[in-house]
DNA sequence: CTCCATTGGTCTGATTCCAGACTTTTAGAA
DNA sequence: TTCTAAAAGTCTGGAATCAGACCAATGGAG
């Protein structure tokens, strides 16, 4: 049988648009995930052009723009370059009402369906894999570092060691895939208190997500993935609304 | 601890490059996957294009390469339109092994990978889910219409109904993201000879995803989706080189 | 102090891409 | 037959983007 179904997922838009203001997003996700931390330097104009797949005058627009809004400090001269000037701030009472109001319920959803599906799929594969001591390794030093943060760097490290697990699996789509799910709850997720309460409970399951990967046993790892997850879209959701 | 990373991921590419082949090439997809069936019309120019994001010049220019490369046939006024006027070959032996080794094999690796989580995550987030009947119904119909489906509507349906779980979840994003990994391995697929011997064993594994799905066991649907999967990314790395 | 490598800043011409108005063709309806 | 609606085809001016050459500042090496 035909059973006629437009599926739209392969009509989709071909471009995301403006240039510009998508490279003005990219780079503020950057900043305000820490990849690029407070105080550090941007790679030079031209690298960062090449890497982004657009042109100097471009990138030099959004940096103009985020510069301008206070994000950056550019610097001209050898060993120059645009330096962060930015520290989210402590997130206050009301904010993350607002930070889920602003989103809307549907795109809320999709991007939280979206970042459960990925990242638990990168989990499971990882799981399934036989990892080299090295990925080892850096899969236990993401571990520590989040675990070992400081308020002020526990995003930034949170954030690495989830992108971390996509990035061992060796597949750029995919790691390109969770980071752009990370990118979507990032304003949620930092305006969310930081509780030490949450970051303990947070901790033992970031080790029960390794362990299992360790173990190679997909199904527990999927699992913790997905319990992790689904603590934050509860809470979330909660506040639709 | 800081462990300095470049999580290159997030500063990949904003743009894909050419607008114009950007779009050639989704068309292609969209008929070598059948979206648009043999003798099908393809939208109207001024939909389509809205629907790309892309002006409809451009689409045009997309569509002439199309006509001229005997994939479409476009006919003017009212019920005109583009038609779809291409028929997949019968795979010849030898045009898998060139399919696989034309796209190399860390790239070919990536888009395994990759579709190996975005489906399993797609599977298991939608058998974590209460479905209503229509989802039942729609999900039924998928399956029954791929386990009847001729040779020369396999390939079709089977992408149907594989994208048809990624759309059950409500996600643009996780469909977007399921449609992708199909394209990345489409020609390889279609390289593939259609032996009734996989069919029916296909439909087997097909039956057991929804079986999972459908029973709300993720875990189960998870393995199913990763062991269908795992044939055909065997089969396909076994002709590398 | 001088030089120079590295980095941001500026300019120009070309190309791509767009929005939208207008034209032509065609099949069916009246 | 004539009219009409829906579709492709065409044209124009402008905006966005690019590639690449060149200028200017700056901090360290010698």
């Amino acid at each position: 049988m035909m059973t006629e179904s437009p599926l739209v997922s392969l009509l989709r838009p071909v471009r995301s648009g403006n240039a510009f203001e998508e490279t003005v997003e990219r780079l503020l996700q950057a900043i305000k995930l820490g990849v690029v931390a407070h105080g550090a330097k941007m790679p030079p104009e031209r690298e960062l052009a090449a890497q982004l797949g657009i042109s100097r005058v471009t990138l030099r627009e959004a940096i103009r723009a985020l510069q301008e809004s206070g994000y950056l400090d550019v610097r001209r001269g050898r060993y120059g370059g645009a330096f962060v000037v930015y520290q989210p701030p402590d997130p206050r009472h009301g904010d993350l009402r607002r930070a889920v109001n602003e989103m809307g319920p549907s795109e809320l959803d999709d991007a939280l369906t979206f970042r459960m599906a990925v990242e638990c799929g990168a989990a499971q594969v990882l799981a399934d894999r036989d990892l080299t001591p090295t990925q080892i390794a850096t899969l236990r030093r993401r571990l520590s570092d989040v675990n070992e943060a400081g308020p002020s760097d526990y995003r930034r490290l949170d954030t690495a060691f989830h992108l971390c697990i996509a990035e061992l699996t060796g597949s750029p789509l995919l790691a390109a895939a969770c980071a752009d799910a990370r990118l979507r709850v990032t304003d949620l997720l930092n305006a969310i208190p930081i509780l030490s309460f949450n970051i303990q409970h947070s901790a033992d399951q970031h080790a029960a997500i390794v362990e299992a990967i360790l173990n190679r046993d997909p199904d527990r790892a999927r699992q913790a993935v997905a319990e992790h997850l689904e603590g934050t879209a509860a809470l979330l959701r909660g506040f639709l609304a």
